[in-house]
DNA sequence: GCCAACGTTGGC
DNA sequence: GCCAACGTTGGC
């Protein structure tokens, strides 16, 4: 099992939004980088993702899961661009925001701190048990 | 709203 | 294949 972290504008699609798609879940559609469509290529059934607010929040805000393998975006006739369907699993009891991330000497080397800008990423199994120990949960 | 970072595009 | 221009992301 992989961990991943993905991005998401609340004013766009927020978790919210997630958590009231339930169990069918949502098409990550819209990807045009691809670092990140290679990073959804490689994502197997059962993942665990950290969905990450950015813009407003700035903040991880729960786990979801990779619920459909990668294929075609359905927004675009592009063959270059897939993406995975994902869905809510629980949130965050306590929201672990961008700049505890920073201030934690142990995940300096987050993707979500050294590419800021890339909106899908590899989590590390350390990094992830961090994250979920800083935002309230036991295990990840 | 601004601007830095960085990925992509397109002319040569 | 290089590189300048351009567009987008995302923190501040």
């Amino acid at each position: 099992m992989a961990y991943w972290l993905m991005k998401s504008e609340p004013n766009k699609f927020s978790w919210d939004q997630l958590i009231a798609k339930g169990e069918a879940g949502e098409e990550w559609d819209g990807v045009r980088n691809y670092l990140a469509r290679n990073n959804m290529r490689e994502m197997a059934l059962g993942d665990q993702v950290f969905f990450y607010h950015s813009n407003i929040g700035l903040e991880v805000v729960g786990i979801a899961e990779v619920c459909a393998l990668s294929h075609p975006d359905s927004t675009t006739d592009d063959p270059r661009w897939d993406c995975v369907d994902i869905r809510a699993v629980k949130p965050l009891p306590q929201p672990v925001s961008l700049k505890e991330i920073k201030a934690t000497p142990d995940l300096s080397d987050m993707s979500l701190v050294t590419s800021m800008r890339l909106s899908v990423q590899p989590v590390k199994p350390e990094e992830w048990a961090l994250v979920c120990r800083m935002g309230g949960l036991e295990q990840g």
